[in-house]
DNA sequence: ATGGCAGGGTGGCCCTGA
């Protein structure tokens, strides 16, 4: 079974993009982060016509939005993260596949906008992950989570000089939650198997990408049977290097 | 250490992203 998550920076802009990828990488389950489009306006058609269903979660204003392209019968559970008092933003979609697998995908808070707030706000959704990973975990089912996690866990994560120290991406405190979602019990699907590899799956426009000055932030992580049937994990960059790509780069795993 | 991009919505620029 393959995973693969793609902060795709407007699907409606990146559809030939992800079709592409669907077709060269075949994933049985694709989480798409920021496709910024009503759920009624997501292209549907262009990917059921390669097999895949999809259900969207989105809001007015071109903001946010989530979704998932399946090619494995699935059961939408959740459509915001638990605790959220109904505000309206796009960030979350939790589904089950047949068999059993609970996949949550996420689009968490970038944090560097809307000052104090803005940041606040962040750490108060991860803090709420938090919750929901250690309610999931204490559950023993098949669990993930994959998406766009707007954090770099460690500097190994980010070009030297790619960020300010005061950024979001790199804040003590949201690195420190990022940290107890492993220590709960989930896996870093990517560094589990490549602990020390220079890998990036987000590159600003302009020279950034060429120049490999990337962030890793796009991330999957899985709970402890998944982790036992990790057998690869990478990071697509073929579609950050098409023309007119999304910033971020696809990361898929695959499972015994 | 930012917006020099890029997308979207609104209205003929502003906000957000990371």
């Amino acid at each position: 079974m393959r995973l693969a998550t793609f902060n795709v920076n407007s699907v409606r802009q990146r559809a030939g993009h992800v079709r592409r990828f669907l077709e060269r990488q075949q994933p049985d389950l694709l989480f798409l982060q920021e496709t910024r489009c009503r759920a009624e306006e997501f292209p549907r058609l262009e990917f059921e016509a390669l097999g895949y269903r999809a259900h969207a979660v989105g809001q007015p204003g071109g903001r946010n939005g989530v979704a998932v392209l399946a090619r494995v019968p699935f059961a939408v559970v959740a459509e915001a993260l638990p605790g959220d008092a109904a505000d309206g933003q796009a960030r979350y979609l939790e589904i089950v596949a047949e068999g059993g697998l609970r996949a949550a995908c996420l689009y968490l808070p970038n944090g560097n906008s809307g000052g104090e707030e803005g940041l606040a706000y962040k750490l108060r959704w991860m803090d709420r992950l938090l919750d929901l990973a250690e309610a999931r975990l204490d559950a023993f089912m098949p669990f993930a989570l994959l998406g766009d996690f707007n954090v770099c866990p460690t500097e190994e994560d980010l070009a030297p000089g790619a960020l300010a120290p005061t950024d979001a991406l790199v804040h003590p405190e949201a690195r420190a939650r990022f940290r107890a979602l492993l220590f709960f019990g989930l896996t870093d699907a990517l560094r589990a198997l490549h602990p020390h590899d220079r890998l990036y799956t987000y590159w600003d426009y302009g020279p950034a990408f060429e120049e490999n000055r990337g962030l890793r932030i796009d991330h999957i992580l899985l709970g402890p049977d998944l982790a036992e049937r990790l057998s690869g994990c990478g990071v697509d960059v073929a579609p950050r290097a098409e023309p007119q790509p999304s910033d971020h780069a696809p990361v898929w795993c695959t499972l015994r």
